[in-house]
Order: C-alpha cells, then sequence, then structure tokens
DNA sequence: CCTGAAACCTGTCTGC
DNA sequence: TGCAGACAGGTTTCAG
C-alpha cells in the first residue's frame, strides 16, 4: 500500500505519537508475538523473538518505503507492501483487561512499559527482518528522492543509462527509493512525459521538470499526510488532491482531455494523452 | 539487458 | 442472492 509519504507519516508517529498511537522511541522490547511465520523475512521466527527481547527503540526512520528502527543492537526494518499498517497501543484496557487483537495483525510487538506495537496486514505481502548490518536490506535502494544529495542532474545521469520505459523505472527501487503507482503516475503528469517513453530518450530539461515533479509529489504528499484509499492506509488526504492516479475517463485538470488508463509493466497507468503524448 | 507472466494473499466491487 | 472476474498503494522470481 503505502508509498514514500505514507511509510514517512507512519515513521514520524512512531517517533512522536499522533496517528496511530503513542511513539515508541525510548521503548525497550520484551517480546514479539509472531501470528504469521511468513511475515518474518529474517531471520528465523526463534531466532527473531530471541535477538529482539530487552533492545530499546533507539532511533526510527525511513529509508524508501522501509520503516527502519535502530535498535541497542540490531535494526528492525518494516515493510508494508500492499496493505500493511502499523498501530500503537496500550497492551491493557482502561479495566486492566489484556486487550483484544484486531483481524490481520500478523507480529505484535510487547515493549516493557505496557505498550505494543501490532503490524496488521490483511494481505500478508509485508515483511519484518532483523539485522545487525542494515546494509543487508536496505543496501540495493537507490537514491532518497528528498535528500539533498539528490540532484537533476544526477537524475538526468541516471535515465541515460538506460532505455528501459519511465513508468517501471521509476517503480523500480534500485533506480529510486520510495516511489509507487501513485506518486509514479502523478510525478510524470506534471512533468508532462508518456509514461512509456524511454528513459534515454529524456533531455536534460525534461530531466529537470521530472525532478521538480517527484519531488513536489513527495513534498505535498508528506504535507497531506499520505493518502488515503479504501480501507487500508487511512489518516492522510491527499487522495483529494490527484492529478491523474484513479481518475480515468474524468478531465485532466490541466486541459481537460478525459484521462486515460492503461497497463504499463503490468501495473495500471494513469495519464492525460494530450499533455503527456507518445514520442 | 529487457519484458512479460506468475506468484504471494485477502478484500471489495461490478456485472451477469 | 450467488458467483465469477477484475482490481488493489509491492516485490520477487522465472522464462524467453
Amino acid at each position: 500500500m503505502p508509498e514514500l509519504p505514507e511509510v514517512e507519516t507512519i515513521a514520524r508517529a512512531l517517533r512522536q505519537g499522533g496517528r496511530n498511537g503513542p511513539a515508541i522511541l525510548g521503548q525497550v522490547l520484551d517480546s514479539a508475538d509472531v501470528l504469521w511465520e511468513r511475515s518474518i523475512a529474517q531471520p528465523d521466527v526463534a531466532q527473531f523473538r530471541q535477538r529482539l527481547a530487552g533492545q530499546a527503540v533507539d532511533q526510527v526512520t525511513r529509508r524508501g518505503k522501509f520503516i527502519c528502527l535502530a535498535l541497542s543492537r540490531d535494526n528492525l526494518f518494516i515493510h508494508l507492501r500492499m496493505s500493511g499498517d502499523l498501530r500503537v497501543e496500550s497492551s491493557r484496557d482502561e479495566r486492566g483487561e489484556t486487550r483484544p487483537l484486531e483481524k490481520h495483525d500478523r507480529v505484535v510487538f510487547n515493549f516493557a512499559g505496557g505498550l505494543r506495537m501490532a503490524f496488521n496486514d490483511a494481505r500478508k505481502f509485508g515483511r519484518v527482518w532483523l539485522a545487525a548490518d542494515a546494509s543487508q536490506v536496505t543496501g540495493s535502494l537507490g537514491p532518497e528522492p528528498l535528500s539533498p544529495a539528490f540532484t537533476a542532474a544526477d537524475l538526468y545521469q541516471r535515465l541515460q543509462k538506460t532505455h528501459r520505459q519511465l513508468k517501471p523505472l521509476l517503480l523500480d527501487q534500485s533506480f529510486l527509493a520510495g516511489l509507487g503507482n501513485i506518486y509514479t503516475d502523478e510525478s510524470l503528469h506534471a512533468a508532462r512525459l508518456n509514461p512509456s517513453l524511454p528513459a534515454n530518450r529524456v533531455s536534460p530539461d525534461q530531466a529537470d521538470r521530472l525532478w521538480t515533479a517527484i519531488r513536489q509529489a513527495l513534498e505535498e504528499g508528506i504535507q497531506r499526510n499520505g493518502a488515503s484509499i479504501d480501507w487500508v492506509y487511512r489518516g492522510g488526504n491527499f487522495q483529494n488532491h490527484f492529478r491523474v492516479y484513479q481518475r480515468t475517463g474524468k478531465p485532466c485538470p490541466v486541459c481537460g482531455t478525459l484521462i486515460q488508463r492503461r497497463l504499463i509493466g503490468q501495473r495500471s497507468t494513469h495519464f492525460c494523452p494530450v499533455c503527456q503524448p507518445e514520442g
């Protein structure tokens, strides 16, 4: 589900509190309950539970679409994939009774102070890693799009190296970390680039536009606390500001032409045939 | 190197 | 009402 802005919103809430519960920064892990074993990518479940116990949450950050918890001795990575979410709450209700879990809770992290963090994931695609060496998990990710180190010239150079179509390329996390289906379509529309255009045919000027569009789309998404669609992620309102995503048959906000949808790289792709012409 | 298809899953919605 | 099929914010793996 979530892309960079949604993951960023969740990471901030874990750091400062808000959205789905109190902050977990500084909390000490007591135990973990694994309700769906395949949610644990690494190491095996027994080792995962054993190593976790007693470690404090020293830092909460984000890298691409990964939530990264720096623990006392390890790093805990959470990837929400299509339907994952995190919920922080007290383990007991007002009467002191153990609070029941929710449908689709897959892993529950219990903290020493009485809080718990539930990883809820209807579709079971999400994964959790525990690794001493962070590069083992996030090592192959491309640049962080909002980092000052990522420049328009940088993007242009990377685009020149391949003839892959822009849409699947931007979704490739080793090319750029954090874009998903929503923000890719929104960025390409703002940059006036056709999603099927081969990357090495993008001019320096167009690369500049794409760089600006990507960063603006992501920043607006973060500012609106992400996009909430259907039953999955809740909290943000960026969905009310989509220009093309899920707006098939509705007018382009720039020229009024009806937005088209078609499959590119097996993902549904929304674009304006006039603002984003072929070739 | 690149593309497309399939797999991993559950839930919702549409149309017959 | 029931049921089949399409579709959903992601990633990996495999065949060609």
